[in-house]
DNA sequence: TATAAGTGAACGAATATTCATTTATATTTG
DNA sequence: CAAATATAAATGAATATTCGTTCACTTATA
């Protein structure tokens, strides 16, 4: 039998997040992806069964990416300070080395697929991250808040920072770029909001 | 002369923010718009030059709606702490009573159309804000950072409850409210983040 | 009566999806 | 080892809808 073209399954991916991030929604129609990627309309429909399963595997495939490097070198166990600071870092160069991925994803978030893609959230991801703050909680090293409240001032801060950064500008008209500097100051305020 | 039917003008924003709410920029085409709205497709583009235009004006009109709400019982004169907790109020019950209109513009600001959109931003809104976060840092009544980590610090743990909220649920299965415990709560943290 | 509001049908272009065929290759056969 | 075969990958053209937009026309009112 005929083996799969794993290459072209990449570049189909790739395009598809090109075309979703700069032209939206609208933008990505199966035959214009197709056109892109160098396939025929036909073939998308071998890899995924309609659009709506596209773009859904689009996310996990994502996702996936993200959750990688966010975990890379953490351990539930680790004291607050240092593992917070892991995920401000890991999270941030996801940011900033795969901005179209986060891009996609943000967008995600808001529309009708949200439901679907969250179904298929990673479960040991969130779970790890539980016992991060449980841990943390337990020890007396963070505030006992839920955990909701937790994860809206642990991380939301930084992804409005990020959110900044790739739209080139702050709140007013300046420029406004993302530095190490910035990350750090940034961080110092919210583990003094989260330490007991 | 004929008389423009204002009435026609809001059903068509009403119907034109419940579409797109409900299926995204894909379900937002004007045929389905004119029919749920009981106009014709032609008199849609009375109202707007087309399209994209549309849209765009669609989000003017939310922005005005969202900033007077914000405004309401504000002074850039008042005093950090008070001044803070009342945007928190201000902010959080805009967010509840128009969960729709809330849902377009967090869509928008991650879609192609943040850019056309953000350059039509009430300058004077954006001031008044400075204003206040300036005044407060002069008063020594704020850690001296720049406004981006100021606003990331101060509004976006919010507003990540409120998505929470606004999704039904938190990180895991369970079910989650948004209730003003929750938000003194994280306000009171948020507080302790930005004061000297 | 002048004028802008509002209409419904129509336009070509673009949409998602399907299907009869062709192509490449892993496996089996001689 | 080489040739035949089976099978999934890949295709391009065609499907019926739906899309945004226009235009000749009617309607209501200042």
């Amino acid at each position: 039998m005929r083996t799969r073209d794993e290459n072209k399954e990449e570049t189909i991916r790739q395009k598809a997040i090109e075309l979703f991030v700069k032209h939206g929604f609208d933008g990505l129609s199966m035959q214009k992806l197709a056109k892109e990627a160098g396939v025929s309309p036909a073939t998308l429909y071998i890899y995924y069964k309609d659009r709506d399963d596209m773009i859904v595997q689009l996310w996990v495939w994502v996702m996936k990416k993200m959750v990688d490097t966010t975990l890379e070198g953490f351990d539930p166990g680790m004291s607050f300070e240092a593992g917070l600071k892991l995920q401000w870092q890991n999270r941030a160069r996801f940011c900033m080395e795969y901005p179209m991925e986060l891009h996609f994803m943000e967008q995600i978030k808001y529309s009708p697929y949200h439901e679907a893609c969250s179904k298929k959230m990673d479960a040991k991801f969130i779970n790890t991250m539980g016992e991060f703050v449980h841990n943390a909680i337990r020890r007396k090293e963070v505030v006992k808040v839920p955990v909701e409240v937790y994860w809206s001032v642990a991380f939301a801060p930084l992804y409005q920072l990020v959110k900044m950064h790739m739209s080139g500008r702050g709140l007013r008209d300046e420029k406004f770029v993302l530095d190490e500097k910035t990350i750090n100051q940034t961080f110092k305020l919210v583990l003094k909001a989260l330490k007991p």
